[in-house]
DNA sequence: TTAAATTAGACAACTATTGACAAGCCAAAA
DNA sequence: TTTTGGCTTGTCAATAGTTGTCTAATTTAA
């Protein structure tokens, strides 16, 4: 399931209209259309807020956030299970 | 080790000058500074000629090139397994 | 010190993304 | 069968991000 169907669904249980959704995150229904079909992507900043207003966990929207951006780039690609290793040998690598 | 330090490995173990792979790959020396450095990021388009002129499994430089991307795209994010689960099970249904 | 190699900064040119608007579609109510 | 409400689609200018190039450092090796 996409960012955009996961919202949906969201949206749906919830008995809202995009409209109101995209009212309180103060953009336009076309705008939220989009982001419900994965043609335009919703602002990091905008995710806490949507969570909100979803009255659902923020961590999962964001979780589901970051993948929908993941399988953009690597959509296509076969080896993903090496790419994913790299990434993180790479990543926990970052102390601080 | 990201991309940039991958290329430069290779590229200092095969005895090449920047400048050399750079005219190879019909760039500036600058860029293909900077793209060692991380600073830019090299088109895909040039990765099996840059394979090529360093003498290199292309699969491993392109795996490299993605996790480069990924890494910087979760940058700073927690959770990247659960992430990377969502990502491999949206991946996987793309049959065709 | 010199010369070659590399790096850094600045900037215009090029691309991509965004937000806003208007027009369209579709299902259900009237 | 029209109207209404919710949603979708297309377009476009504005904005933001990226790229390549040039020039001027800076570093490195003799």
């Amino acid at each position: 399931m996409s960012f955009g169907e996961y919202v949906r669904n969201l949206r749906e249980s919830r008995n809202l209209y995009l409209r109101q959704v995209a009212a309180k995150l103060d953009m336009d229904t076309a705008m939220m259309s989009k982001i419900e079909h994965g043609e335009r992507r919703i602002k990091k900043e905008h995710l806490n807020k949507l969570a909100a207003i979803l009255n659902t966990d923020s961590d999962s929207l964001k979780a589901q956030w970051y993948a929908d951006q993941v399988v953009d780039l690597l959509n296509g690609e076969t080896n993903i299970t090496h790419i994913f290793k790299i990434v993180k040998k790479e990543i926990i690598k970052q102390p601080k």
